[in-house]
DNA sequence: AGGATCGTTGACAGCGCTACCAGCAGCGAC
DNA sequence: GTCGCTGCTGGTAGCGCTGTCAACGATCCT
């Protein structure tokens, strides 16, 4: 009967429309802008679409409508505990938004982002969240001309493209520095894995901290451009005390590299913190219930990503962040692990057990 | 002048043709089917395209065709570092093919897979990976009425929807446990936190097992529903030593809580493994290199992504695998911390320099 | 040689939605 | 009373691509 009607009851937009009575445009402007509509059709489209079990074709929506409703999130690795945080942020944001999120993994290659965002660009995100401030000429061109709102996360730094979410690695290194220095540590080893550009930065807080207070020395810092794990925070610092074996501190680039480092010292019978401070970035979960507890640098990746993915929205529909440009800052979680050097004590296991202590050294821009 | 060339040097299919000098047609058969133009169309449209940089739009390609190129992916969580695992192996194989993955995250709520389920199956996904046997009447309903090819993943059972990869949680468990009792443990306790379905075959596993050799005792069972962590390992060994205190060894439902008995432990002098075994599971890289070297249930975690991403894609292109239900099985890793106990030895650190050892039971399906 | 078949190409007609613009009341101001 | 304004509604015309079918020449078989 009914010719409009396609096979198979399928529901499309027209047949809300003619359930409640109204054009088609009517029912459509019902799901873009309901305010625009009489409180009479509002309701008549609201439960004609409930009762048919309506849902939009996104697919025409945005061939009709030129814009999809896609957030593209860049990250550059998946298996980091840290970006999972971020993302969990990103994804609980979004939830309940209209708006749906692309994931895609650079690898830590700045030439894939680039092929990435060429890919993602072509389909006119909504929006974009690109991790760190370190583009190819070509990306930050793309970025620069892309007509959608862009975030960039993790880090902060000079020149945002348009919004920026994150701390600065440098100075979370330093802080960490500055916290050894406090407890009387003077030989502080760095150790990092994979040196990523946010990496590289905490070196560089590293190499100030300790310039500032001529205690620099080449010979204490363990690199490799290796991704990184426990095993490996083993390994480097293997490589560092068989080197130097007077290193009161180490100052590792993550939390797995001072995991492994502790493990590593326990293996040698090295005790910490009574002969080496350990001191880790993230400060991520197991960091709490180490024996000893192991200090760390607290990020807040979860609200990194969560507040990215709303300013991105905010910024979407129109109303842009009064601050562009946010530093999330850091914190200093002091724990057993780099406690002030006491007089040799007989390292036997179970020593370690006093409650956990969070003193901190907080840093809340 | 070309009044078919929309305003702004957009490039559409159309200008691709015009400029190979064939119709939108054929060069639209180019880029889903080479194989069906002649050689020389087909060179005439590949060069045409590349000079103008042209880009499909995929929303008028999902409108016209009526289906998408996108691979639905559901996990119970982005945080778990089995997931990160799995999906880097989905994206991973979804590299280089046409397919784009859309994640979304259940919460380990099957209220919530059935609602997510809903949204993707209404943008008619090109196909779906799910996680577990465990959905609602409704979703397996919807599952089953899909036209796509749907890919179960982390567990094996009866009834696949379609396709199925994964190992059994239940016989994993019974290798630990059976480890454990060739290594001489008797009072095995069990520690789980979360409980979702394959932590709770994995206790059913332990059960069947501790019965079967007459050694049950439902007072060596601690579970929370509690999200793991490392430190709730601790907590909830604290529990079970506090209740009986003549337990040998732990088997752990994940690595996390391994890592917290095995700090626990620390904390409160027991050694590992003379006094108490530990088991995990999952066999995450950190298992290796704690001190004691953590024994653990090895898990294809990367495979199960990337394998299952690979079938489902070669199903959606129409060639099923031969085999629907794939079992990755699992491989008991034995290490330090469930050697077999000897006498009371001082319990110094440093004790355990030997070498790794990696002599294991496998289970190859 | 004639017809059937294959491989290749093109014309047409939408897919379901929204941008744009026009229309039409109802209202207040002059 | 008329004008212009605002608020709401509808008609028209695509968005860029692909499914379907038809047409064409070339090739093959008997």
């Amino acid at each position: 009967m009914g010719r409009k009607r396609t096979k198979s009851g399928k529901i499309r937009l027209a047949e809300v429309a003619e359930l409640a009575g109204v054009s088609p445009i009517t029912a459509s402007r019902f799901f873009r802008n309901p305010e625009a509509l009489s409180v009479a059709k509002r309701t008549r489209v609201e439960s004609a679409a409930r009762e048919l079990g309506y849902v939009p074709n996104l697919a025409a929506r945005a061939l009709a409508s030129q814009r999809t409703e896609v957030i593209g999130v860049l990250i550059p690795s998946l298996t980091n505990n840290v970006f999972s945080d971020v993302l969990r942020g990103i994804y609980d944001a979004s939830e309940g938004s209209r708006y749906s999120i692309q994931l895609s993994n650079t690898r830590y290659s700045i030439l894939q982002e680039e092929k990435l965002l060429r890919l993602f660009l072509a389909q006119k995100p909504a929006g974009l969240i690109v991790t760190g401030i370190d583009q190819t000429t070509e990306s930050r061109a793309m970025l620069e001309a892309a007509d959608c709102p862009i975030v960039q996360i993790m880090e902060i730094g000079p020149n945002p493209v348009d919004m920026m979410i994150g701390f600065s690695h440098y100075d979370a290194a330093r802080a960490a520095i500055a916290h050894l220095f406090a407890q009387g540590r003077r030989r502080i080893g760095f150790v990092g894995a994979r040196m990523d550009p946010r990496v590289q930065r905490r070196l560089d807080g590293y190499v100030a901290a300790m310039k500032d207070a001529g205690l620099f020395d080449q010979r204490l810092i363990v690199t490799t451009a290796t991704p990184t794990s426990v095993t490996l925070g083993g390994a480097l610092f293997a490589d560092l005390v068989a080197r130097e074996s007077d290193i009161d501190a180490v100052f590792c680039a993550n939390d797995d590299l001072a995991l492994g480092v502790l493990f590593e010292c326990r293996r040698r019978d090295i005790p910490v913190p009574d002969q080496i401070a350990i001191v880790g970035f993230n400060d991520l979960e197991f960091m709490a219930s180490a024996v000893p507890t192991l200090t760390s640098v607290r990020t807040n990746r979860y609200e990194m990503g969560s507040t990215a993915a709303a300013m991105l929205i905010e910024a979407i529909e129109g109303k842009r962040p009064e601050k562009p440009v946010l530093d999330l800052g850091f914190m200093v979680i002091e724990r057993q692990s780099s406690q002030a050097q006491r007089p040799m004590a007989s390292p036997r296991a179970g020593e370690w057990v006093p409650a956990v202590q969070n003193d901190s050294v907080t840093n809340d821009p």
